[in-house]
DNA sequence: CATTTATGTCAGCTTTATTGACATAATTTG
DNA sequence: CAAATTATGTCAATAAAGCTGACATAAATG
């Protein structure tokens, strides 16, 4: 059933000429932006669904990995979630023996969160296809000029 | 009620060492990826609140700008999901006035999808700050080394 | 001792995606 | 031309991942 909202032909009101850069916009860095990391994170998703996971369980288990003992608070400010958010995805992490949680040394209230071999596995095996993807996309740039794409990539990460 | 599974101390399982770069691989550029791209969509969030609309919205609002006349075909692809994931928030757009859906000529099955003059407005204004973000972080790059950086972005792409 | 902090949990809601099934109209093919 | 395929739309059910608000507990802090 086609759509009745179709008009047969443009009207005034219907722009036909392409977006292109005015104002000095590029909108053709914006969409490299947007298919890099569609595909950049479209990796893991297979190694993922074989344990039941989606990408909010494979950034908990990355920072994890990355800062052992880290706190609930922590992982809350680098993700940029709410705890509630975070809950269901941590439980099952934790049910499933990929994370560990261990009271603060200083702070009892704390929860610190480490990963066990399973869950270090676990964030390898999903780092890997990624480190691939980069590998190739960085073939043939040498390394002196890698440095200005991470030079680039931290400047579009809010100070704060 | 704090957690009852956090362990008094790490036990054998426990991995404490932060995972950091064996088998060649560059955690810091993974993560340096993901908060950029957080950093980078967050931008357009209040923008796009204001009409009531989301991220995915954006998205559509953004090729139907710089391919206007493409296909909902060819936007699906584009996009990477499925016609029912797109069928509401492209029917709100219509509804609302931003998009347009014109009889395709050779085949008048197809639904040819054009901003509007308000779509325009919209796109422009979602992709402002989006840009700001992006020239200030190749502010210290000069143009002959920002098409490194663009080649990287293409190279994460996947080809087909 | 009162307050604040770190964490957890319950309930309900939203957005964005999925799969499967089916309908219509237009094009293509035998 | 009749049959099959294609482009689109829609209904229903479901899932993943986020949100707000409210409330509970235990530990730290004033």
């Amino acid at each position: 059933m086609p759509s009745e909202r179709a008009r047969k032909v443009p009207d005034n009101d219907t722009v036909t000429c392409p977006m292109s850069d005015g104002e000095g916009i590029d909108f053709n860095i914006i969409e490299l932006l947007f298919f890099a990391y569609r595909d950049f994170t479209s990796d893991p998703d297979v190694i993922l669904s074989k344990s039941g996971f989606g990408r909010a369980h494979h950034r908990v288990v990355h920072f994890v990995n990355r800062r052992p003992g880290l706190s609930v608070a922590d992982l809350l400010e680098t993700l940029k979630i709410t705890k509630q958010s975070l809950a269901r995805v941590l439980k099952q992490l934790i049910e499933s023996g990929f994370v560990q949680q261990v009271e603060g040394t200083e702070d009892r209230r704390q929860r610190c969160l480490y990963p066990t071999q399973k869950g270090r596995e676990l964030a390898l095996e999903l780092a890997r296809p990624q480190s691939r993807r980069i590998t190739k996309a960085l073939n043939g740039i040498d390394p002196g000029e890698q440095i200005l794409i991470k030079k680039f990539l931290q400047g579009m990460v809010d100070s704060d």
